[in-house]
DNA sequence: TACCAACCGGACATAATTCTCCGGATTTCA
DNA sequence: TGAAATCCGGAGAATTATGTCCGGTTGGTA
């Protein structure tokens, strides 16, 4: 949203459509089809119509085609930054001086992303290698991600029998329930983290985020239904057969 | 798949279309619609073509339509008989006398259940309130939970704060699992499982099962964004623009 | 300022899925 | 057996999303 092109990447030319020698309004409508589909991709997940996302940023079809010939080249250059955000988180948790904390942090602040924004979400698990940028991020962090683990296993914190791929199980499992309860109780997912952390310690339980009511569960389910593919049929009277 | 329609349940109706009075042709067809839908629906989710299931069925999109207005009708009848069988799941485990094995023994099962059934797993998850047969067996079946639930807290086995809302927590957050690893990864929901008892049992915390590998991982990932849409997107050269 | 290359945008072809219509075939019952 | 009610099935209309094409416009440069 900020700062979404530093001149210091041009080399990296990570985005898969050339930046560089664009005419002015070219570049203008490029960074306006980026951050309509940020906002389209965080609220309708990485499946939203790209007509939508061209409607948004105030153009045509034919110029977001031209510019992104493929939808991972426009998911890949939406989320960019985004996933410079969520790399760095494992880094942050790093420098934290408690091992359990760091850990802690690593897997709330990976799932809260997830919970606000749909694309992330997608592109986090069920995405995660089709794109050039993921594959590029988890090298740099997988490293990282195992010297985590390792470092609160070593401080007696951590179950032995845990590995770093656990971190994307967690993930697949934050998924799914901020898939279904994201707008009817948007902090169910908290609650599934606080299991599967307490899980992870060696030994201890602590006391769990309030739980979504039944009526919460019964809408989070509802609404979602709504929201996804199930529209009223368009059938309206029945068939007089 | 055997005796999908017992006389018994003539009175009920559940299924929202009339079985009595079909011709004779008209009833084999709609078996035969039935049991193809519930093949279909496990193996490519509840949002699988309908015209598929009426070309493995062996009928017309007509007679399919006719039969079933609405995909929900469809749905209904399909999974019918495995939603009883799902049903008994919670009575069977309330039969065992051991209160934690009964517990560990209704969350295996029903996620084992989702995991070889993409159908069934919409439908406990994201589908659940659309569907009038788990609308009925959801009231038949609350209460057991419950039950389930408190005699594992009051044996001091279960933790206090568990609610039987939670069971739909895991349930959900198995669908996000076995969604992504169904074919790399067949088991990885078992481990989540294993996490998510450990959390809940009161103290102690027993071996996991195997962890997916990384290859496993990486299978799980790009083999499931192959199924999803993630086509070749059709073109085959570069734009030459 | 004037020209050309680059670019814009919407109309259009393609594809997948849902749902309907109706001529023709089949079953049932007298 | 024969007629009438019932049912079948495939063709096709409607809808939604994807990706392309081309006449017209705009920006950059001489």
């Amino acid at each position: 949203m900020s700062g979404w092109y530093s001149g210091r990447m041009a080399a990296t030319e990570s985005a898969g459509t050339a930046r560089r020698g664009l005419r002015a309004d070219a570049l203008r409508n490029r960074q306006r089809i980026v951050e309509a589909a940020r906002q389209i991709f965080e609220e309708q997940g990485l499946d939203a119509p790209l007509d939508e996302v061209a409607e948004r940023a105030g153009v045509g079809a034919g110029t977001l085609y031209r510019r992104f010939p493929t939808r991972e080249d426009l998911v890949e250059a939406a989320f960019e930054d985004e996933l410079l955000r969520v790399a760095a988180i494992t880094e942050e948790a790093l420098r934290r001086e408690d091992p359990w904390a760091g850990f802690c942090m690593l897997v709330e602040r990976l799932c809260a992303a997830m919970a606000t924004d749909r694309g992330l979400s997608d592109l986090l698990t069920v995405r995660l290698p089709t794109s050039q940028v993921a594959a590029t991020m988890g090298e740099r962090h997988a490293q990282a991600l195992t010297q985590l683990v390792r470092r609160a296993q070593e401080a007696g914190v951590l179950r032995e029998d845990f590995v770093p791929e656990d971190i994307f199980l967690f993930l697949m499992a934050n998924a799914g329930v901020t898939q279904v309860t994201r707008h009817a109780a948007p902090h169910a997912w908290r609650r599934l983290i606080a299991y599967l952390l307490a899980a992870c310690r060696a030994g201890h339980s602590e006391p769990l985020p309030a739980a979504p009511t039944p009526l919460q569960t019964e809408r989070a389910l509802l609404g979602h239904a709504e929201t996804k593919g199930l529209r009223p049929t368009g059938r309206d009277g029945q068939n007089k057969s």
